[in-house]
DNA sequence: ACCACAATGCCACAAAAGGGTCATTTTACG
DNA sequence: CGTAAAATGACCCTTTTGTGGCATTGTGGT
């Protein structure tokens, strides 16, 4: 039996949804909560296999409410509900430890689809919020640093000194100096950790 | 008409696929390569809507290809094809450019059904693949570092000065070292870019 | 009550990095 | 053929970091 437990403030989408995974064959609905602080106070007592959360509740949302509940219980799969699909909340879910993220007039028979997927290892999500993720980790293609200049930026952002990246590479430290000042020119930053940071937040490396 | 070029070693499989291309409604198989070099050196000239490229290539990998084609056309849409789902080639494709990930068992029904997808902007994965990847977004939930402590490594991790960040936290400069100097401890690390770095790799930012 | 740990602060010295200016050689592109 | 950009190297001086040791206060848990 795969039990289910819901988050969400409307009261008749709660019951339709409870409704729904009561009456499909293998699933039970294990608890239902209106807002954060409730599922937070009694999730560690009642642990569902799947938690379905809705993004948009009152007071603490669904977002801070997994910020909280996913460090609770790390291995807890979350699916997110949300109405819109193209909101930036995607990324924020996702990051605080949402595993699967679908928008609210998914048919029924798809959602249970989705919540076994999930309890199966899967992350369910729809197609084009797939693509949002992917394009987020791909390296950008435009670049204004050369090759060279990469080099030294791929030693730096594993922590390697000057001296070692001379070394590594065949050149003195005067060059590698060199190097890094037309890397902060180009990256308009003014120190190591700064350069380190937008490297990776624009993901350079 | 949805243009599909295929780069695949086995002949075998690439006519077959050609076949399925050209034989579905809306859809024509542009160009066909054996290996990479040949679709570098002709892409441009003959630029598909969609790319299937396979990634165990003799010669120069699938990966390494789209390593270099991506930057020629960064608008292109790749679906990556593997033999095995559950492989290290995953990251480094969508890293290098892909935004699809199929294996070479998916029916063919569902792999046109995926190209049609990929060009309207989804990207087609299966929903293990898809948990790789949201687990790789996730922060870590264990973490060493005290909540102070994650103050001024966030600090760090926008490139701020450690004058800077005693400022901001109301605390003097000594105290941000002090802090920083457990840091270095905890995270086993000794510099500034070496701490960013591993915070950013390890997700604890 | 005690212990571990978080958080705060100071001093001193060595090492590393930032910023400025200068110069040469090679390579790529029109 | 000339020019621009990339890659190389050097010197000087200031600021920032890294590391060591030392000390106080509060808090949570056993």
């Amino acid at each position: 039996m795969l039990t289910v437990s819901l988050v969400e403030d409307d009261e008749d989408i709660r019951q339709s949804l409870a409704i729904l995974i009561n009456g499909a064959n293998g699933f039970q609905c294990l608890a239902q909560y209106g807002d954060c602080p409730s599922v937070i106070a009694d999730i560690q007592k009642n642990t569902p296999n799947v938690l379905l959360m809705d993004i948009g509740l009152p007071g603490m949302s669904g977002i801070e409410g997994i910020k909280i509940i996913k460090p609770m219980l790390p291995t807890l799969d979350i699916i997110m509900l949300t109405s819109h699909e193209n909101d930036n909340y995607v990324f924020e879910s996702l990051c605080a430890g949402a595993c699967g993220y679908l928008i609210k007039d998914t048919s029924p028979a798809r959602l249970l689809e989705c919540i076994k997927e999930i309890y199966e290892g899967g992350s369910p999500m729809s197609t084009q919020i797939a693509r949002m993720v992917v394009t987020s980790f791909q390296k950008k293609t435009e670049n204004p640093l050369s090759p060279r200049e990469m080099d030294v930026l791929n030693h730096l952002c594993t922590g390697r000194s000057y001296k070692i990246i001379a070394k590594t590479l065949f050149i003195s430290e005067e060059t590698v100096r060199r190097h890094i000042k037309s890397i902060y020119r180009k990256l308009q930053v003014h120190s190591n950790t700064e350069a380190v940071a937008k490297a990776f937040r624009d993901k350079l490396v």
